[in-house]
This record gives structure tokens, sequence and C-alpha cells, in this order.
DNA sequence: AGCACGCCGACT
DNA sequence: GTCGGCGTGCTC
């Protein structure tokens, strides 16, 4: 039977089977199918799995339209799919929808068309499918929820009808002008068969007779025009196998590629980048997979040595994927790529329209751009023979995506790079503690970069005990500022120099808080408190997003003694105003970024319009300001107690990051990091700049508690409205994989609630399952989670985790 | 995911 | 009496 198995974009993880009428052309895999799916119409990927012969007991429905003449994606992109699904435990059908944004839609309800058969049999149908039939007379094609209730049959009713062929589903209305085309050409066929099979007829033998004559498929109207054969001889003819029906799809209109000569940038390598480089190239052109952790600080030349490879690769004919992390950043790379590759560079970002996106990768496809640059979902760039594969800033968790599907981009460039023999560089200043440890042990290829290009000195970088220090009767015991960062903040500006303030929270306060009977106003379906914003004027959840208006009156006690409690980014900026007045500042938070754009604050600073930048995280990533000669932390315990066992290595790579930013070409800049745990190793080795040092302190603890990389990790998340029915499910899913987990060397843990007990009204259960080994994490999984969640739950599996909030 | 089917409240 | 709530089941 022509059929095929399609990966539709649903949270389903199995593929659908679906037969290939005669009228199509039989869809090779990678290509896009249209399919009715219920009573919709999906959009999904035809994939290489074998078919049941007997369609593995279910009755298949037909294909509506092959909407490619070339896969879109090609076979090891089809099979890195299939590896990332089974890997994350995911459905492959979203990982597609991930690797093709916008090109796998929804289009709508599944409309109906009688067939000849059914017009005939109709007034044999049965009583309840008579009225449809009728509905459908005169060749109407409908919708079954455009019809009257008494009209519409039952599920089981339709899919009989469709069965024995009465009725078909169509993809779209016949007057929609991109309808494809009914073309028609004649069949390899001998003359003595032919002549049997066309008998006597005549209009068959002339409308043969010329198709054969044409060379040339031939449309139902050409026909007609030229020999005045209908369609029905037509049909006649392709049912006696004589002529071969197709659908004509129009044609994608052909890339131009203009491309342009490259050249290499002329900077003289240090012997350690040359070193690094000659080790990536040679993998590169022996097709040899090579894992590799490229450390070295900012400044260290590592941008460089992507650069050169991606040239490598290409000198040897191969293309090259370079990700970068979820940020703002992907713009500046590109530039240089675009500057040094041309044409031949295709930039995969979020920010693209649906056009752009689907011309970029059609772009990489043809081969016309074989070195992309891109956020995670890049990953997946169709890039026909990659030898490179660079994942900048390694230790990034944004590379992990935290909805569905749960994979991990890191992966999915290993996974190809393993496939294809190319070179997999995992660059970064402070690595994962998994690359660091594969690096240690011989599992990567260790390239280190141990001095700066332009030998810049490290910053100095002062730890501020908060415990020791004094705060002003403003501040309420509580000190922002510290002592020796204002004096320090002072000098700087009186320099005319630059400084930069983080502080990891946004809003104006964490919490607000009622002074008479301590109620912190929580989120009221979510179990944190809601953060104060807008200079105290509201209150907004930062897990939900619900904001509320500050109330003036506690609602618990009704007393009006309300206080915010703590520092966010506007509370800092506002003390900073008070300190400084004369010194201007700006803040850069998710929520400045989203009201101006992060160019825009970045352009503040970098014209000197703003001489402090406050912000968060982001004030640490990417941008470099060559003014700035201060950087103040004036937290470093917000991120240091969050409960997560990577607490301590995200503390530790933001204090790296961000001391990065002060200094310039000459002078060494200086940091000053405030914290109530001065001794704290994440701290301290920071502050030290001792990568190693903390490597050595945390892969200890991680060993101690058998955490990665020295354990492989899943979590289960059961959620429910109702706290029982979460807890109960997630007992019962606890049992299912102890039961199954028997006599293997993995640990399970909890049901216990989730750090974040409740969050968007439901209340959340998490088993956390640790264990040596990867692949019987992922058969217990699959031997214990139901296909559908208990009802009224939900569940979401999350292999590798990045937090566990 | 989204759509149809099915069993219990506020309306003509 | 019916319209409609969303709980639950299924989709080749």
């Amino acid at each position: 039977m022509r059929a095929v198995s399609v990966a539709l974009p649903l949270p389903i993880r199995k593929n659908f089977a679906y037969r290939v009428p005669e009228t199509l052309p039989l869809p090779t895999p990678g290509t896009r199918v249209r399919v009715p799916f219920g009573e919709r119409v999906l959009t999904g990927i035809v994939v290489p799995d074998p078919i049941e012969p007997d369609g593995g007991g279910v009755a298949l429905r037909d294909v509506l339209e092959v909407l490619d003449d070339e896969p879109v994606c090609p076979p090891e992109l089809l099979e890195t799919a299939a590896k990332v699904a089974h890997r994350f435990f995911a459905a492959e059908g979203e990982i597609f929808k991930s690797a093709l944004p916008a090109r796998l839609p929804a289009t709508g309800a599944v409309r109906y068309r009688v067939t000849e058969k059914g017009a005939l049999a109709s007034v044999r149908a049965d009583p309840e499918a008579s009225p449809f039939l009728e509905a459908l007379a005169d060749g109407r094609i409908v919708r079954l929820a455009e019809l009257p209730p008494e009209a519409r049959p039952r599920r089981e009713t339709l899919r009989s009808l469709e069965q024995r062929g009465w009725i078909r589903a169509v993809s779209r209305e016949s007057r929609d002008a991109r309808r494809p085309v009914l073309a028609y050409v004649p069949s390899r066929i001998d003359a003595v068969e032919r002549d049997s099979k066309l008998g006597r007829s005549r209009r068959g033998r002339e409308a043969l007779a010329w198709l054969e004559t044409l060379g040339r498929p031939a449309t139902a109207a050409e026909v007609r025009l030229s020999t005045g054969a209908g369609t029905g001889v037509l049909r006649g003819l392709a049912q006696k196998g004589l002529v071969l029906t197709f659908e004509q799809v129009e044609k994608d209109e052909p890339s131009i590629p203009p491309p342009r000569p490259a050249g290499t940038s002329d900077l003289v390598l240090t012997a350690e980048q040359a070193r690094s480089l000659e080790t990536i190239r040679s993998a590169i052109r022996e097709r040899r997979y090579l894992p590799a952790l490229l450390q070295g600080v900012t400044g260290s030349g590592k941008t460089e040595i992507y650069l050169r490879a991606i040239a490598a690769a290409r000198d040897l004919g191969r293309g090259s994927v370079w990700l970068v992390p979820e940020i703002a950043l992907t713009p500046v790379f590109a530039r240089q790529l675009r500057r040094q590759f041309g044409d031949r560079a295709a930039v995969l970002h979020s920010a693209l329209s649906e056009k752009e996106r689907a011309r970029a990768w059609d772009r990489v496809r043809s081969g016309e751009a074989p070195i992309v640059i891109g956020p995670r979902s890049a990953a997946f760039a169709p890039v026909a023979d990659p030898g490179l594969f660079v994942v900048d800033e390694e230790h990034d968790s944004s590379y992990k995506q935290r909805e569905s599907p749960r994979y991990d981009a890191r992966e999915v460039a290993a996974i190809r790079a393993k496939a294809l023999g190319a070179a997999l560089v995992m660059g970064s200043a402070t690595p994962s503690m998994e690359g660091y440890h594969a690096a240690r042990t011989g599992r990567m290829a260790s390239l280190r970069l141990t001095s700066r290009v332009e030998s810049r000195p490290l910053p100095r970088v002062a730890i501020v005990d908060l415990r020791r220090e004094r705060a002003s009767p403003e501040e309420k015991g509580v000190p922002l500022f510290s002592a020796a960062l204002v004096e320090r903040l002072a000098e700087t500006f009186g320099r005319g120099e630059q400084a930069i303030l983080l502080q990891p929270r946004r809003g104006f306060a964490p919490f607000l808080l009622c002074r008479e009977c301590g109620f912190d106003f929580r989120c009221s379906r979510c179990s944190v408190s809601r953060t104060v914003h807008d200079r105290g004027r509201r209150l907004i959840c930062h897990y939900c997003g619900e904001r509320v208006p500050r109330p003036e009156r506690c609602p618990e006690c009704g007393g009006s003694l309300l206080e915010a409690i703590g520092a966010g980014t506007e509370r800092v900026a506002e003390r900073f105003a008070r300190l400084f007045p004369d010194v201007p500042w700006t803040i850069l938070d998710r929520d400045s970024a989203r009201r101006r754009g992060v160019e825009a604050v970045v352009d503040d600073v970098l014209s000197g319009r703003a001489r402090c930048l406050i912000g968060t995280q982001m004030v640490a990533k990417g941008h470099d300001f060559p003014n700035v000669t201060a950087v103040g932390v004036l937290s470093a315990d917000s991120i240091l107690n969050f409960p997560d066992f990577r607490a301590a290595e995200k503390t530790f790579q933001l204090l790296s990051q961000v001391a990065g930013r002060a200094g310039r070409g000459d002078a060494p800049g200086t940091v000053h990091v405030q914290t109530f745990h001065p001794g704290h190793p994440a701290i301290r080795r920071a502050a030290e700049h001792d990568v190693d040092g903390f490597a050595a302190d945390e892969l200890e603890f991680r060993r101690t508690f058998f955490y990665p990389p020295f354990s492989e990790l899943a979590a289960v998340l059961v959620s429910s409205p109702n706290r029982d029915r979460a807890e109960e499910t997630g007992k019962e899913i606890g049992r299912a994989l102890a039961a199954a987990a028997a006599g293997r060397p993995i640990r399970i843990s909890g049901p216990a609630p989730a750090p974040i007990e409740r969050l968007q009204g439901r209340w959340r259960f998490q088993i956390l399952l640790r264990g040596p080994d990867r692949a019987a994490i992922l058969s217990l999984l699959e031997a214990a989670i139901p296909d559908r969640p208990p009802s009224g739950t939900q569940l979401a599996v999350d292999v590798d985790p990045q937090d566990l909030m």
C-alpha cells in the first residue's frame, strides 16, 4: 500500500500513518504533507518510519496534499530529529516544529466532498448519513461546523463513510486559486497490454495517443482542449493504469546564489590560538568527530578562532553552524560573519518574520548559504555537510528549551557532529561543570587560551562583607551601597569614567510586607510573593505576570503600614540618584528592554548619555563598554540562594562575566562584590578568577550528592489545580517508576512539592530521577510515564533539566 | 494541542 | 424545557 508515516506538530509521542492516494506523488521522507487529523487539517513532515502492512490495525486516512517537490528536511536532519525526540522524551513532531518554525501551520477544519461512488450509493445510505450526504449534493464542499446539527453525522459514521470511499476529505475549497491542478502522463506499459486494456474506448485511445506525442504531463483542461476527452475518460485511463495522475505543485522560485569572495582577517594568531585552530581544522579535514572545549576569558580570542575555523571548513567544502545564547547578541556576530562570508552566511533568528525565516531556511538548504548563525533552534539548520558546530558561551542555560519540546541545542549539535564527522567547539570563559568535567576526563579535547590577546590585565575584585556594613537610617538595616562601593564610584565618575551596577532582580522591591500582620502579598495563583514595580505603584507576579495596583491596606488585617522590602533595579536606581544626583544613569533589564529595546539602552551608555548602567544579568552579557572601569555587584546572594543544585555555578559564572566588563585597554578595572557570604567558594573563586579552583570545589559537591556531571538527571512534574490530585498522581507515577526501576541503580526522589509549589493556579509536585546512565532513565520513563496524563493533571518530563523550579 | 462528545446549571 | 459549562477521550 502507498502509505507514509507523518510527524505532526503535537505533544503526542508518536507518528501517524496515512495512505497516499494515487492522485498524489509518493512523498519522500522530509517533505511536508497536509493531512486530516480528527476534524482538523494539519501540516506534518513525512518521516522514514516503517509502516506496518496492516496499518497497525487502524484504518488509514488519505494524505490531502503534498506541499514540496523536494524535501524541506534532509535525511540527516530526520535522523537527528528522531534521536533528539528520543533523547529528551519529546514528541518528534514538536522537534520539527522547533526546527522549522512557521512552516508547519494548522490549516483549519477538514472539508468533505462526496465521491461519485458516494453519490450513486447515497440512496441506500442509512438514515443517519443521508442528511449529511444531501448536504454534500451537487459537489458542495462542507465543514462539519457549518452544517446544522441534525446533518452532522457521528464520528463513527463519518469515518465509515470515508472508509467506504463515499466521501473524501479535501484540503481546501475547490475555488482556491492555489489549489494544485491534476496532471496526467502516460504510464510505461507494453503496446499489447495497452491495447487490450483500451478496448473499444475511442476517446481514451485518442487522449492517450495525444499525451504520448506531447511528452510531458498535461492538465485535464489541456487534454479536453486538444482531444475533446473529458475528465471522465482520463479517470478511466487512470483506473486501468494507462495514465498516471498527480497533482502539479507550484514551484518555489529558484534562489539566486551571489557568492562573494571572502577575505580572512590578517590578525596574527597567538601560539595557543594557532594550535587550537589546527586541532579543529584537522578534525574537519579528516571528517572526524571532535568534541572540544575551548576555554578562555573574555578577550582571549575565541571569536577569532570561530571565524577562522568557519573559513577552514568552507575551504574544505564544508559548512558551519554557530550557536549563540538567546540574547540580543546575534546581530553583533552576524555582522562579523556577513563581513567575512557575505551572502554565504545566513542568520536564523527568532526576530525574523515567518517569511524571512522560511527564506533563510531555503537558502541554507539549497546550499546557497552553508554558514549559519543563530540561537538554540539554529542547531537544526539544514546545512548540507557541516564540518563545524560552534557553541559559544557553552555554559548558558538558554540552550535548553524550558517549554516543550525540552531539548538542548548543545546536545543537538553534538548528535549531528557525531553523525557527520564534524568538529564541535564549545566555547566559554566559565565552562559548565559538564563541559569542564568532560574536558578533564578526556571525553572532550581541552583547548585553552590562557593569555588575553591585548594582554589586558584582569580586574581587581574586592569582596565586601555586608554583615559588617552599616546601613543608613533610611536603608532600615539593609545596606544597599557599601561605603567602599560609594567611594569607588565617586572616584570613577570624578575621572569621567563609567560604571556598571549589577542587581539580579528587576522591579522596585521583591515584596511588600504588612508591618502589622506580616502578610506578604502573595500572588493569587502562584506560591510566590508579588514584586513591587513602578516605584511602588504596582505589584506584579514574576511567574504568571498578573499585575495589580498596590493596595492601600493589608487585605488580611486591614493595616496600612505596608513596606516594600529589599531592592530591585528600580530601587537601586532611586538610591543611586540620591547618592550621585549629577550622574545620569539608565536601567537595563527585561522591563526596560521590552519598553525601549536593548540597543537603545546600550547606546545610551556607549554615547555617554548615561554614565552608570544599572541592571540585571543582562548587563553581564555580550556588550563591551570601553569606558566602564568600575563594576559593583550590589548583591551576589540572590542567585546563590536559589533552591537549585546549579546555584553556585550560576553565581560563579555571573560574577566572572560581569567582572569581565570592567577595565579598558590600559587600566585594570575594579569590581566590588557585596555579599552576606564572603566565604562562599563561588564568590571567592570568582574574585580570584580561579575557574579551576571553583570547578574543583563544585565537582566535589556534585560527586558527593550525585548530581550532574556525575549522574544523569530527569525531572517529572505533575501539576493540577487540585493539590491532592497532583500529589496522588505524583505518588502513582512514583510507584510506577520504582517498579520499573527494580534492580537498576536509579535513585527516585519524591514526589515532593516543587520549589514553586503553585504556579498559575496549579499545584506542582516533582519527582527526580538520578542514575549513572541515560538509557536506563529513558527506559524507565518509557515504561512508567503514561501516554496521556491522568485526568485533571498535566505531566511534564524534563530530561537534563537546567533548573528545578 | 484542539476538537467533538457527554453529563450537570441559568435562562427563554 | 433548552443552551452551554468545561471534564475526558481521541486523533493514523
